[in-house]
DNA sequence: GGGGTCATGTAATAGGTTACATGATTCT
DNA sequence: AGAATCATGTAACCTATTACATGACCCC
């Protein structure tokens, strides 16, 4: 991976669009926020305005003209440079060319799932279970709202990647709780016994120093 | 999901290192490296050294006691507290049961793809699936050599997520990619068409104002 | 027509990353 | 002993988030 000049993900939408036609910063937001790119990159206004000032201060786009529409301070309107959309497409294709190693907040929990009692640790399985099935019941619903609307597949994409994911997860946490319950082979035996072993051992570790 | 005193999710490991017993921070950036924790947050000395204050300030860790080794400046060394010892338990749990939405890049991606030329398209994701290959093939290796090493499978769980989400991500690629080139009914054509299209729409916007 | 909410923007603060500094240790 | 590298820590800088400010619009 390239080191970017602008590193935040929220300039690629941006710069996308601007790709279009020329825009002013709010403008950016609105078209963000219409079309729920909020999925895929998180951004509110602020992180829109700084990343449009990152993104003149590199050079990737420029004031193209000042719009003086009635009682608003005037707006500058942007309009991405050629080195802005060489930028655009070249990170584009290294998103995806290049997969990069991602932090999901579930994969740290699970470094450290050992730490719970295993009883415990199958009921939170089974909680985030239904919380999964929930929201990819919401998304795919969605999903077959815009396509009955008619927006082409190829528009939604991610959205079909999402679930994808949510799919595997959903089999992973299965196998899981299967892993720790089985009847004579689970995890859950030896697991709760090297907890209680390891409680036992240091029983308030403070104490040796009285 | 509540707001965290301190939100870097590398407070949790940290958190959940002191449960075992105090240390000096320092100590904490070794144990964080040794066990490879670097794969399920990101970290530097800094930031841990950075979420040791936050903690301290948040009143979840407290100094235990000052030791003065050899020529080293002095080392705090900070014990959990039973504040502490609480939110690491509580964070851990809704970390398993509450799904949080994510923002993979790939996803991000695919939200874009349609501006790239589909063939060019095909090409990427044909890049990127040999890459996921290599790299699960990789973590495959590690898993079986360390499981070899007599490590518990419940302490490799998070990297058989990762292998799971890596399985599903294969399989989405290759969806995709027959979504694309499908012969009739391929997406391929459509795309490219519409693509021509909107270039040919817009021959430099500039130029109208020329 | 005054009280609420939305559109638009800025400033203050907190958070994270990079670069660097200093002393130990190891190797030749 | 000097160079190289590792251990340990700090400071400066950049990025991101929160809070707030102002005017427009809408509703009774």
């Amino acid at each position: 991976m390239v080191k970017r000049r602008v590193s935040n993900p929220l300039a690629l939408p941006v710069m996308s669009y601007l790709t279009t036609r020329p825009m002013h910063r709010y403008d950016l937001v609105r078209t963000l926020t219409a079309n729920d790119d909020g999925r895929s990159v998180k951004f509110t206004p602020a992180t829109v305005y700084m990343v449009v000032e990152q993104l003149e201060k590199a050079g990737f786009i420029v004031e193209h003209e000042t719009l003086r529409t009635g009682a608003y301070p005037e707006r500058i309107v942007y309009a991405l440079t050629d080195e802005g959309r060489a930028e655009c497409r070249e990170w584009l294709r290294s998103l995806i060319a290049d997969p990069a190693h991602e932090y999901p907040q579930f994969a740290l929990a699970l470094s450290l799932i050992g730490a719970l009692e295993p009883d415990d640790a199958v009921r939170l399985l089974e909680e985030r279970r239904g919380r999964v099935e929930e929201v990819q019941a919401e998304d795919r619903d969605s999903m077959e709202k815009a396509l009955a609307a008619g927006l082409p597949p190829l528009f939604l994409v991610d959205e079909k990647y999402r679930l994808a994911l949510m799919d595997a997860e959903l089999g992973f946490i299965a196998g899981l709780i299967e892993d720790i319950t089985a009847p004579e082979t689970g995890w859950a035996g030896p697991w709760a016994a090297h907890l209680a072993q390891s409680r036992s051992q240091q029983p308030g570790d403070d104490d040796a120093h009285r």
